[in-house]
DNA sequence: TGACCAAATGCACACAGATGCAATAGCAAC
DNA sequence: GTTGCTATTGCATCTGTGTGCATTTGGTCA
């Protein structure tokens, strides 16, 4: 059901895939996968640009978000929207997955698609529409800071 | 399981219901609401901008921003985040409801939250998780533009 | 009616992110 | 190694959104 578009762990291939398809491998660029090869988990872009900045100060942002897209749309980078709308980018992501998180701590968590696999069929089934998972933010409150209110959806 | 806060149909009460509050009703304001009570379903703040500027083009955006905020505060308004990560609000939310947004021709849907149930409630009993359905927008391939692609999970 | 106080406004400014464009520089071919 | 094409960069600039602060003003009470 999930199908991962990138074979875990190996930005090495980037620079060949790059050239491979016409486009090219710069310093720019090589620091910015520098940067991503040392980053687990979720980064904000600013995060990116920001540890750019930290190796080479000259770094200009635009062309960090411009790799960004590029890389992304090779499949090293996922990106989705956190509870502010903030861009929050998923590094290698092995395979597709959702997130879940706070709007109160700000914590995410990952899920899988499979916890979510009964409304993706669903919403297949019912309406032909095709959930882009590894976009998908659900927010809410986590257990710790949960909050009786009548704007959530008890799952009762 | 969904409950209304604002019953359906009257921005008549707002500004007793800022009054009563202490807040104050203002011409600004007045606008505002004035614009909202002509719209209907989703609007981007932005949008909302350009409408009041149309009827007074002294509108100052963070007056606008700060009272969608009030407003949203009050339960007049609920606000979530398109594909693009855009604040999109919708007026007068006569029941929380979720959205459903095609990447590819931007078009939306709303969705009940029965039809997400079993995720919130799988979620809400497997790790204490309170979804905020209101805020929730599911991007993806609507059936007009669906193309097959790995990236997408199908509804197999 | 006038005075007072806190809420709201308008402004300047900050920040994330995107874009158009001229200048630069990969890289492939010779 | 040189040349040439064009992808990429860096810059200036723009849009959307948020914030701090001095000023204005709505609403209340005397």
């Amino acid at each position: 059901m999930t199908i991962s578009r990138r074979p875990a762990g190996s930005w090495s291939e980037v620079r060949d895939e790059l050239r491979s398809r016409g486009l090219r491998w710069t310093p720019q660029r090589r620091l910015i996968l520098d940067v991503l090869a040392a980053t687990h988990g979720h980064v904000t872009s600013s995060e990116i640009v920001e540890r750019c900045r930290e190796r080479d100060p000259e770094t200009t942002p635009s062309t960090v978000y411009r790799t960004l897209d590029v890389l992304e749309e090779l499949g090293y980078l996922n990106h989705s929207h956190g509870t502010d709308g903030r861009e929050e980018f998923h590094v290698l992501p092995e395979t597709e997955h959702a997130h879940l998180q706070c709007e109160q701590c700000g914590r995410s968590w990952e899920i899988e698609p499979k916890e979510a696999g009964e409304l993706l069929r669903g919403l297949h089934q019912s309406r032909g529409f095709t959930v882009h998972v590894g976009h998908l933010t659900i927010a809410g409150r986590c257990a710790e800071c949960a909050t009786p209110s009548a704007i959530y959806i008890e799952g009762t």
